[in-house]
RNA sequence: GCAACCGAGUGUGCGAUCGCGCGAUAUGUCGCCGAAAGGUAUUAUCGCGAGGAAAGUCCGAGCUUCAUAGGGCAGGAUAACGGAUAACGUCCGCCGAGGGUGACCUCAGGGAAAGUGCAACAGAAAUAGACCGCCGCGUUCUGCGGUAAGGAUGGAAAGGCGAGGUAAGAGCUCACCGGCACGACAGGCGACUGUGUGCAAAUGUAAACCCUAUCCGAAGCAACACCGUAUGGGAAGCGUUUGCCCGACAUAUCUUCCCGGGUGGCAGCGGUAUUUUAUAUACCCAAGCCGUUUGGUAACAAGCGGCGAAGAUAGAUGAUCGCAAGGCGAUUUUCGUCUACAGAACUCGGCUUACAGCUCGUGUUGCAGAC
RNA sequence: UGGGAUGUAGCCAAGUGGUAAGGCACCAGACUUUGACUCUGGCAUUUCGCUGGUUCGAGCCCAGCCAUCCCAG
């Protein structure tokens, strides 16, 4: 299963501003409704919707090595949760490290990003 | 044994399950995105998949482009000497200066008699003169002249010390030491060292301006090439990529720039060229790495043999568990905890900076003890 | 990738190589019954982001680091 990444800016500031969010001390999490997913959707041989994913590590978290940490962690985590639940699809997800997520267990983020996605009534 | 110095290396390992990127082979779709070029999608197997600094971007190159000879000024960099290197501001050797008992370490280490500037405070005076003192003369309450030996100031006061000399003094003269210079002699490729001869002018600062010598065209893979839109549209009159000047060349049917997409560049069981028709050869990849031999004090060079697969594009190595290794703490079966600095982005050679711990060298030095 | 700027007291900052201006804040005192305002005084103690170097002498000059910020495509 793969996970198309967001890779325009203004979808980024779109889901900050516009988009329903869920902030815990490791992560936060904007959602948004993905208006291209009908297209989406055809281009994918499996013709299902699917989210689109963005990963947001800004400098706080540290250099380059706990940044990719960090962006690793968040990935495997939301496909964990995936696997497990079923994200409701035909959404965009930004994902947000936070400073607290240094050092931090994959299942640690793992039982918080469940926490804020059941928040936003995604699983 | 203790305390040091120098150089070199390593950068946790193994297994299981799930998962990621790229390539190859097979399988599979004939769809979707796009104007086109092109991109993307299933599963299985195999192969490969971060560093010594990948970092800082401080130097030097390769590569690419700038239609077109070249030259000058400005500007920038470097600075003893000899060598190494593709090149360097790097490296090696050596000279000089400084530091350390020593092993050894540090040095932007050309020129201050080409010129200009600056040197606070103190001090009489800072590149030039006389405050105290000393001596001579005058006068009677302090003046004129000589003097840098003594005092005092300072980072620096026209070299130091002794003797001669003098009214008192002074390189004024002499010996020694120090300094500077040399078509001199000896040694060295050379910087330079030693000896000899001569000289008395010379405060410091060029990491102040400056002068001398040597070197430097510029921009960068977001370069650039190709494909498509497309005999497209728009802008400028220049242009050789910081500025100025001289000069040559080409033109307005010219030249340059801008406008929006993709692929290559980009990296190897591959690519290009030639020959042939599926193989062979050469080159690239790669001024690469490892081993060894020879030459050299060394940096390094040459020969021989072997190795050779990271190439992403919101950016690939992770998660969990077990075992082992090392350190630390409690304890002495064992338990807990920690394992640094840090992530390739066109490619190399250096420099600098960060770094837990561990290892190595018949390495070297000082001190103490024993023989 | 290329280019540039800044760092001085808690804050804002000036500073030709020669004792580090000034303002706000803070502290002490005066004034007041008390506070505010005002006035007077103090506050960089080896120190100009750090480490070296040049110099008699460095916040200033030079080199290398560290941090923060900005610009171009």
């Amino acid at each position: 299963m793969k996970y198309r990444a967001i890779c325009e800016n203004h979808l980024y500031s779109k889901a900050y501003k516009k988009g329903k969010k869920a902030v815990l001390p490791t992560l936060a999490v904007y959602v948004l409704p993905d208006y291209r997913k009908h297209a989406l959707m055809k281009a994918n041989p499996e013709k299902k919707y699917i989210n689109r994913i963005g990963l947001t590590v800004g400098k706080k978290i540290g250099g380059a090595v706990q940044r990719n940490r960090a962006k690793r962690i968040l990935r495997h985590a939301y496909k964990e949760i995936d696997t497990a639940y079923g994200v409701k699809t035909g959404h965009l997800i930004v994902l947000v490290a936070r400073e607290a997520i240094g050092g931090k267990k994959t299942q640690d983020v793992a039982r918080d990003m469940t926490r804020a996605l059941r928040k936003l009534e995604l699983i």
